[in-house]
DNA sequence: TATATAGTGAACCACATGGTTCACCAAGAT
DNA sequence: ATCTTGGTGAACCATGTGGTTCACTATATA
């Protein structure tokens, strides 16, 4: 799938552990592509192309300085992620508002 | 990867926009495999995968029912995952304040 | 100037994903 | 008893993903 829209990116970014694990190191700073493959137990290239997916999906940004990348925590806050969970967990409790309906009408006919 | 996590499971599944069409289509109430092929124009087959994924990481649940499977919401209330967006939206509003320490900092400097 | 270091791009690999068709089975309808 | 319908599993296909190595460039450093 080549054209995907914010929330597809977005989502498939944050589906990778190693991915989540430079977000949250990039929360305590700026680091190198090195400085994060050494804890991620990867090579140079590998660690790269998860930077790149993050970048693309605006959650970081990086600029070369000197010989070595800077990345840092990006511009996207992820206010749509956070209102599509939102708008689901609103459907899920209303699923469940439907069920308890269901059950009080249920005991009611019963009695 | 065989082994993901429950996070790894739910991201992957909301990456996909037919997914997420079908998550508001069951928030409406239950249909079947059939129901909900039609509207994502796809086969079958097709469509019972995408379902299977959603099974599998817990927002789904099916049930055979004569000939046809009957699909609901599932049990996940995708708990973890508002959990994680709201840990990582953390992270972002920091590095903000970061930032504007910075700025503030320099400015105090420059007069 | 020579050498070491940080990153990058291309090529490659195994496996996952998103879709299809086809053959088949079980359940309803006639 | 036969026919139709909803779903399923297997096989297949193209493309994506997550990683590697290797050759290369550009920047520091000695």
């Amino acid at each position: 799938m080549v054209h995907q829209d914010v929330l597809d990116r977005a989502f498939a970014a944050l589906s990778d552990s190693t991915r989540r694990g430079i977000l949250t190191r990039l929360g305590e700073g700026p680091a190198t592509i090195g400085e994060l493959a050494v804890p991620a137990g990867m090579s140079l290239t590998g660690l790269k192309k998860h930077v790149q997916v993050l970048e693309d999906a605006g959650l970081v940004t990086t600029e070369k300085v000197g010989r070595s990348r800077q990345c840092s925590l990006g511009t996207e806050r992820l206010d749509d992620v956070m209102a599509w969970i939102t708008f689901y967990q609103g459907l899920w409790e209303r699923r469940l508002d439907g069920l308890e309906a269901y059950f009080t009408l249920k005991k009611g006919l019963d009695k």
